[in-house]
DNA sequence: CTGACATATGTCAGTCTTGACATATCAGCT
DNA sequence: AGCTGATATGTCAAGACTGACATATGTCAG
């Protein structure tokens, strides 16, 4: 965010400041949901780069097209190793994960 | 391993072939292992780069010492995400995943 | 408009993971 | 031998995650 809009924010009444400092998010939480968020759109993309409907991604997976789809949509109930194993089974490799961490 | 290996132990009666085949791993399944194996790796190596007690770290990270221990022993019933937990917690930095990753 | 396909959202019982605790083992020190 | 700090292993109740199912919404060709 820009000097500029922070001052019109500012000026309109909304405070302003990150969503970690929002959350109150340690360095290691924040850390951790940033991962989670790159995973997702890992998924995301190579399911897609891949023409893989969420009910194919799903089979693949021995899931369900309903947990795909809290998958990619940043759903809490879903665990980082789902979001891995979904990784995998949509094509990408343990270095596409490296790359998509870094 | 090598050749010359693989014969001395057919040889000596012995069956060659990867763990995965003998477990009859998937490459997803595999490439999942083969993460979680490098992230107890950074784990152990982190925490002792910084000369943090199991108690330690078990403190930072919101856990118990028997927990680190198991997490550091590769027990199957830790979390992929309680590992990248640990490894924040010992002082690695998302970088730093997607290089021992890589 | 309808049917077919893709995706989204809510729920829930069964399974997995958790921190905590007890206890054991091991090494270094006095 | 005893003591202390560090690490390992087993157990378990509580909480988190899972696949499956039902259902809703959206899109688009016929």
């Amino acid at each position: 965010m820009d000097a500029a809009k922070k001052k019109r924010l500012k000026g309109a009444g909304w405070a302003t400041g990150s969503v970690a400092e929002f959350l109150e998010l340690t360095p290691e939480e924040s850390a951790l949901i940033e991962i989670k968020v790159r995973l997702t759109e890992l998924v995301k993309k190579a399911r897609s780069r891949r023409h893989l409907s969420q009910v194919a991604l799903a089979e693949r997976l021995g899931s369900s097209q309903s947990r795909v789809a809290k998958i990619e949509a940043g759903d809490p109930s879903v665990s980082l190793e789902l979001l891995v194993r979904a990784s995998f089974a949509s094509g990408a490799t343990r270095k596409d994960l490296a790359r998509a961490l870094a």
